[in-house]
DNA sequence: AATACAGTAGACCATTCAGTCTATTTTATT
DNA sequence: AATAAAATAGACTGAATGGTCTACTGTATT
């Protein structure tokens, strides 16, 4: 793995932790125990070049977990498992980690635009992902419940996150039936 | 008003838009034209006593405003009046203040613990407000729906602020109606 | 072997950070 | 009026911030 993958897997880590704001330059520097001049090398634009490259990392790791989940299963099933990966991402790390990029967008407005927009992508990626896998089965509606749907895990996540308490996403599971019959 | 809820009440604002780590003191003393000593004599213990009151400020005044629109409605009607004032929070700020809890609680696991009770005492008040509100309006299975709801609207709120687009917001309005009837 | 460039290394800079400390002013109590 | 307490005022500190800059090293290419 080369410097500049270990910079953007190390940043994508940090950024869930602490978001855009509480994740200094140096504290990634030191984590990965590579010099200054290689970072700024690799991402001459410095701290908001890094930051939008991890997002867009991060984005897609996850999207990847969540098409496993997905993968050869009905709706409900897959659905269902698409929470357990959520669960084990808060569980696993003792409810530090948060959605790899709600930790981000939520200090949008007040960072660089160009970060919000990859964000944006990602968020339109996972969208359009499971609109897709749902309306291969059949699935009606499928563009709109599967924005609803993640408004759900988004919620869900921040919730369980802030209680400690895993059941906010866990109930999901239930309330995803009622969104594909609707 | 007196230097003490105003240092609260702009901490409040502040952290909307910029979250724990974003949210320098300075900024605050600047914004407040406050003297750095008056701060420490209101609150000895300094950033994260001064925040913890800013959260549940923020929270109790939050709940106003969703007790405000609900009042007099039926389920229904009452709950798309909620969703407005969130959607009205989002454009009113030009997309840059978030939910007041969820902007910190994302944070939650690498600051003081004492933070992330406050966010869950504001959530919890949140939710057993709206618990007897659809309890008095024969909503079945009240505690878990309102449980629900504010996992959706919280997702929404996310979504809609991430892509500068209030039709994530918006869209939980139909998705109400899916959720009481369930 | 000589040259060029990608990458590493880290000293250094101005600024900002949260927090401490002493001094002064204002307000309340007697 | 005298005293005590509450509150304001802001200079100052050490550490951390993101970023710049020069020097050096490794690796191709010719």
């Amino acid at each position: 793995m080369n410097t500049r993958e270990k910079l953007i897997m190390t940043t994508s880590k940090l950024i869930r932790k602490k978001g855009y704001f509480g994740t200094g330059i140096n504290e990634i520097l030191k984590s990965v125990e590579v010099p200054k001049g290689s970072l700024y090398h690799h991402f001459p634009a410095g701290k908001d070049e890094l930051i939008q490259a991890a997002i867009l990392y991060g984005g897609e790791a996850m999207m990847q977990k969540y098409g496993d989940a997905l993968r050869g299963k009905d709706a409900v099933e897959g659905l269902s498992a698409m929470v357990d990966v959520m669960v084990a991402e808060l569980r696993d790390s003792n409810f530090e980690d948060a959605c790899p990029i709600a930790a981000v967008a939520l200090a949008s407005g007040t960072i660089d635009e160009s970060i919000r927009m990859a964000c944006d992508k990602v968020f339109k990626g996972w969208q359009s992902s499971l609109a897709g896998y749902l309306e291969r089965r059949g699935v009606t509606n499928a563009e709109e419940k599967a924005n609803e749907l993640y408004a759900m895990f988004e919620g869900g996540y921040v919730l369980s996150k802030a209680h400690r308490d895993l059941n906010y996403l866990e109930m999901q599971k239930k309330f995803v039936k009622v969104i594909l019959q609707a």
